[in-house]
DNA sequence: AAAGCGCTTTGACATAGGTCAAAGAGATGT
DNA sequence: ACATCTCTTTGACCTATGTCAAAGCGCTTT
């Protein structure tokens, strides 16, 4: 268990917590592993508690009536999913699959509730993690619904370079063709548009290694929604 | 008072509390009303508490870049908004007007994050409630990027439909431009397709009156993205 | 009734992006 | 090095839907 104890650290739906709390959480946390590729859990399965990420990173997704898959969101290390099906007692709502080695921890349903239940700080932990997470899902929406397909790119480009420390380095952590589904598209459009923004000078692509080249021009097209001629 | 805590009944985000509970949610909320078009808050406000419709309803809404409308949700009797910024410290991040002559219950934020706080059922009733409402985002966020126009149309009819409780008939509470703008489509895509509806006798429309003609057809345009050719 | 106003419908047109098909380009195992 | 396999790129084409413009329709006001 006190390698559980060690893990809680860094995770933000924890932050802010007493020592007694994380002993609470230590003791009722499962580590579980996951190879890539393996199924974590599948759309409609019951909901008999929640995740977190260690380390590795899971990727959640649903399957559409015609098949595709649609990508909704990459969790990596302190992240956590899962929690929503835990309080509406409904199945799990889409499929999470491990995108590589990924070490978890498995908070039971019963068990995180029971405790909740007597500690209200944690559940205002909890409160306030998952507002955060339904603003985000906010933006989803209205990036999906209202920009184009190179705005939500330029987007994702600059999500990452930012995220990753490097200001001019994208390492894509995806396959391009799981990068189209994320953004809601397919790979020849997403093909199209990474050579149109080669030729205008914006990025160097080479595989999955995308160096940015004119953080303005991609910043115009994000946020501004300037056209890619 | 008293007429504060007998409209707290039938709110879902309050329901299975106990009395005393009713007792002081009823201490802390005030009664607001706003007539038509009347703007509650605006994009960036700070939100220094959250609602609950009483009777009326609140049109929830986002102004693009380009100065257009996108009509992210309304609000009826017993549903609650902006609880998501009490939580998240950070500013509204949508506007809310009155769509009609509506009567709110107003819950400010430092005494209601107070009661929560000594009070883990009623955190536990707002964690449902706030994953509740996560669920039907995710289920938006798919509409959106999964779904062709005719589809969320035919979702949406009904939606209508199931809640007015007759099977047949869909009275649109909304204009023709604003259910447009809700489908994340314009008026003359939504006039078209439901022109097209009523030739092939999915649907009769006289005005704001739609009258559902053939359910399974719409059924399958909605769940199978049949297409409306 | 006439006039004015907002909403809805219809038409002609432009375009982003999806589908289908095939060629290239890396990987990986033999 | 070869064969295979999968991922990516490119091209030709099609469709849904957005834009622009104009006409129609239903209300209210005069």
């Amino acid at each position: 268990m006190k390698e559980v104890r060690g893990q809680l650290a860094g995770i933000p739906l924890f932050s802010g917590l007493s020592g007694e709390q994380y002993d609470a959480l230590a003791r009722i946390g499962v580590r579980r592993s996951s190879r890539k590729g393996e199924r974590i859990f599948s759309e409609g399965d019951e909901g008999t508690g929640f995740y977190v990420v260690v380390t590795g990173r899971v990727k959640i997704s649903k399957v559409s009536a015609e098949g595709k898959e649609q990508i909704l969101h990459f969790f990596g290390p302190g992240e956590s999913f899962g929690e929503v099906s835990v309080f509406t007692g409904q199945g799990f709502p889409a499929d999470a699959v491990a995108a590589a080695q990924t070490a978890l921890l498995f908070f039971p349903r019963t068990s995180f509730t029971a405790l909740i239940r007597n500690d209200p700080a944690l559940a205002l932990n909890m409160l306030a993690q998952l507002s955060q997470r339904l603003r985000q899902f906010a933006g989803l929406i209205e990036d999906l619904s209202l920009k184009e397909v190179p705005e939500r790119l330029a987007k994702y480009l600059l999500y990452l370079s930012g995220r990753d420390g490097d200001a001019r380095a994208a390492e894509l952590d995806v396959s391009k063709g799981q990068l189209a589904s994320l953004l809601g598209t397919i790979p020849e459009t997403l093909s199209r548009i990474l050579t149109k923004m080669n030729r205008r000078g914006l990025i160097r692509s080479r595989g999955a290694q995308i160096t940015i080249l004119d953080r303005p021009g991609l910043d115009a097209i994000a946020f501004e929604g300037k056209k890619l001629p």
